[in-house]
DNA sequence: ATGGTGGACGATCCA
């Protein structure tokens, strides 16, 4: 069993990259987050003939995460319990589209994109690291409730674990960046000390190995990326990975998305 | 002058 990741930046614009690409890869399940879209404007009818079911949890052009699977899609469930909101309270916000689970081949999957924390010192980044905190305690319950759970966190963390997981940690210090900052490792580094694996990173090592490559700047050109794109594997799961692999031919070309997908093999 | 790119929306926000 396949089972794969990507950030799309809108499934509308990718519709016909996405559909080609999952002919190629023949994956069972692949996690998109960043659809951009709304379940009206959602391209259903590729996942279908392509022989996938597909759930959707879009509420507007920002955000939005899917699932698609041709090995069952089963308990659906949009938004995480807890999942914080932005601002104020949950009388007067709503969630984000952020993130969606399904139960697939046996594999309880999970479609993240993880909150941009937009700046170091902008509202937002306590919002990403609460967000990332309740993600963690909740999915650790889960296991708790039943070690042999299979489950996979997939998706955009918009975190640099490592130094080596940005083009030139010296040049992301001076400014001032997000993505590699203590307090965002730290919430990363939590999912570890939980007993998540990274379950790409022992069959895709560094350093100089990416999953985002910025549109500007000819960064992917220059090989000048940020590995931010995981698939965070239970204990269970993880002793099934037989490899793993990052796509960067998918960045290739005019009309890519700037994130390649992420691919896990089980047996 | 500098987001120099790209997407969605609608004349701006987001990454």
């Amino acid at each position: 069993m396949k089972i794969a990741t990507w950030n799309v930046n809108s499934i509308r614009a990718r519709a016909d990259r996405v559909e080609a690409w999952l002919q190629r890869s023949d994956v069972d399940v692949l996690a998109i987050q960043e659809t951009k879209a709304k379940d009206e404007n959602f391209p259903w009818d590729m996942f279908e003939s392509n022989g996938y079911e597909v759930a959707h949890f879009g509420l507007n052009q920002w955000n939005g995460v899917a699932i698609a699977s041709r090995v069952g899609l089963d308990d659906v469930e949009r938004t995480f319990p807890g999942q914080p909101h932005f601002g104020k309270t949950e009388e007067t916000t709503a969630a984000e589209a952020r993130a969606i689970g399904a139960t697939c081949g046996g594999v309880r999957i999970w479609s993240l994109y993880v909150p941009n924390g937009r700046a170091v010192n902008d509202p937002h980044m306590p919002y990403k690291l609460e967000w990332l905190k309740i993600l963690k305690d909740q999915a650790a319950g889960w296991v708790e409730a039943d070690p042999q759970l299979n489950l996979a966190l997939m998706g955009d963390f918009n975190i640099a674990p490592r130094d080596e997981d940005v083009w030139d940690i010296d040049w992301f210090r001076a400014q001032n960046a997000t993505h590699i900052t203590e307090p965002e490792r730290a919430a990363f580094q939590a999912f570890l000390d939980a007993g998540f694996q990274d379950l790409s990173r022992p069959y895709t090592e560094g350093p100089g190995v990416y999953t985002y490559w910025d549109y500007t700047q000819l960064r992917f050109p220059k090989k000048q990326g940020m590995r931010i794109d995981f698939a965070l594997g239970s204990p269970a799961l993880a002793a099934r990975v037989t490899g793993a692999h990052i796509d960067r031919e998918e960045r290739k070309g005019k009309g890519a998305s700037d994130h390649a997908p992420v691919i896990v093999e089980l047996d």
